[in-house]
DNA sequence: TATGAATGAGATTTCATTCAT
DNA sequence: CATGAATGAAATCTCATTCAT
């Protein structure tokens, strides 16, 4: 005990680099979320998450590396809850999706600013742009497992779900604007939805 | 004349302001368009437009606010391939829809980077979130016109197919690094839209 | 002059592009000589000579863009000098060769920083390095005209004068370190090049 | 054995300081002969021998501490391949005299980074100086030891003399840029150079 | 002794913006 | 109106060096 508390004397860094790159990760996820990609720099994440800038440096390459850390963590995050929301909703097809475009709704509005600036960067940096081509991916074959569809086939309407669905809380939010109720919202996209399930992936 | 001659060699440009200004617009598009708003600055765009610095100023207040021009610009043209596509398809619901899916697609491939950085300065700059709600009710009204929809009432889901009509351009983008055909795409999303004009906005 | 005066008023900053660069180089010169390449950053450059920072950057691409134009000034500087200590001589190749390096010590003491520095860099930017060879064919050039030699033929021992008159400065101040007087390096060192001179130079 | 296996395990190298520091110097020497003094940091060399950054500062104080050991290397090197050359040249003074210069220039040529940049490193760093200064010192004496000449008398031209051979590999590599024979220049460089023995050091 | 994570200090560079003409 | 030189302010990134183990 006396021992510990001695090592733990001025350090304040975690002599840790996992625990200091999970650090800097999470600063940079409350950032990204909240200021924004663009509207920070690398030093900021380093110094809200307790480091020196230059500590940032031998964790990522640059900020754009943080950037698909952090989108690991999200998409993590977001197949844990899509799967909880899905069984949590008992049986049924249109129980389940209206269940899981709820909690993908809640989900993606925390990250929208997230999302969005993602894209952006994207444009910007191929490693960000094969980040999310490759995520599609294993989203569209954890997709065609889920809903017992054919990836080769039903490629297209499960790429149409898929972006739809995250889209979905930029409807909402938009909605909200424009006084349209969420619920509305939801009902119509589950249709919507539905149709593109129905008609496509499970044939005519 | 020899005032004149003064003059003119230090105009060298039109010295009409409106003309500047289009010019400045114009560059802005190009650049926007092409490397994105993230990547160039204020002054490569009075640069290309062959102009100084400064005089980006006299006619915008900073980035942001070419990037409002240049969004009036994208609508006018948006909504007017529009209308000329559903004209051009003669009558049928589906036949218009398709045509205008298939005008939406290739309008907004040309613009992605475009709308993509849209929305992230969006995030950063109110006047530009607004400008983007304004467009949306606008278009909202528009759309609830040309379906003979109840804007109050189906306000839902045309919100739904206005966004999913404006992403279907990534989705094909994304399709076509997946081998996903842009046919298939079309088709998919054809259903999806009509199932959400059918159930919603005609009633049930 | 009251005009004037109001014109200075609050400027500060020279708006004459060709003075802002020459302030620059002559800042920089000052600084290479002094503190030596290594040791300095081009802020420091940019705020001797009264400019912001940023402003180096419109005149020089980098620290190494600036090293050539003081070394532009170094050779015309060099070059003057030698023709001007070679007239004064008078007539007699002995006399004019010692007159030369006279003045080639003396010179090349105030800049023996610099020159040192600049090989170091030559070696780490390829601009540099090249510019180093052009202006060693210009040297060689000269040298062959001056002393009525070939160019082709001569070009070993010319390339031997030119580097052992280069150095002599070091020498020089070695040989100070070492109490060596500097009239018996001077006397040494034109007793060398001449024996270069004779045997080759004028062949056998 | 419990304990050995964690003691090996934390180790990983020699633990022998004098190995450690001839390692060190063993990647100093590579990394300043082929990147140059100021293209690296200390960290890289301790990395390339095998060492963690910390371990570097065990056994030198700063980067130009490592220089100077590497400077010792570099001249115990010169003088044994002078001996070599000299004596394998058999007897005269001419022969002995082109044999050490062509030796000369293989070896410097090899060292050309590392000269120019300690020279650079010598005007930022005293110890550095005084360690060149000392070095000639001991290459005075050898040298007139070598030639039967009177050191305090002949100071100037075996000065001369040991800047000369130094330089002949910047020379020869100039020459070769210029496309001047290396033989022309050894030839050039060695009658300058017994110009400069016969006239004074062995007196008039 | 050797480690390697961490950093302070700062070098380099960029960019939206202003100012006097 | 248009200019273009100049800049403040800051973002990105580097590196020699230290510290607790």
């Amino acid at each position: 005990m006396e021992l510990d508390k001695v090592k733990i004397h001025k350090m304040g860094r975690a002599r840790n680099p996992a625990r200091t790159r999970e650090d800097l990760i999470a600063a940079a996820t409350g950032i990204f979320r909240e200021a924004g990609y663009f509207a920070t720099d690398s030093n900021a994440i380093a110094r809200k998450a307790g480091y020196a800038p230059a500590s940032f440096y031998k964790h990522f390459t640059d900020k754009a590396d943080v950037l698909l850390a952090v989108y690991a963590r999200y998409r993590e995050e977001e197949w844990a809850g899509l799967q909880t929301a899905a069984q949590a909703a008992g049986p049924g097809q249109m129980r389940q999706l209206g269940a899981a475009l709820d909690f993908l709704i809640t989900f993606h509005q925390a990250w929208t600013r997230f999302r969005t600036d993602l894209r952006s960067v994207a444009l910007l940096d191929p490693k960000v742009a094969e980040a999310i081509k490759a995520a599609r991916r294993e989203q569209l074959t954890r997709l065609s497992v889920l809903t017992g569809s054919n990836l080769e086939r039903d490629a297209a309407p499960l790429l149409i779900i898929l972006v739809l669905a995250e889209r979905l809380s930029e409807v909402v939010a938009e909605g909200a604007a424009l006084d349209v109720a969420r619920a509305d919202i939801l009902r119509a996209a589950a249709l919507s939805l539905s149709a593109a399930l129905d008609i496509r992936v499970w044939g005519r």
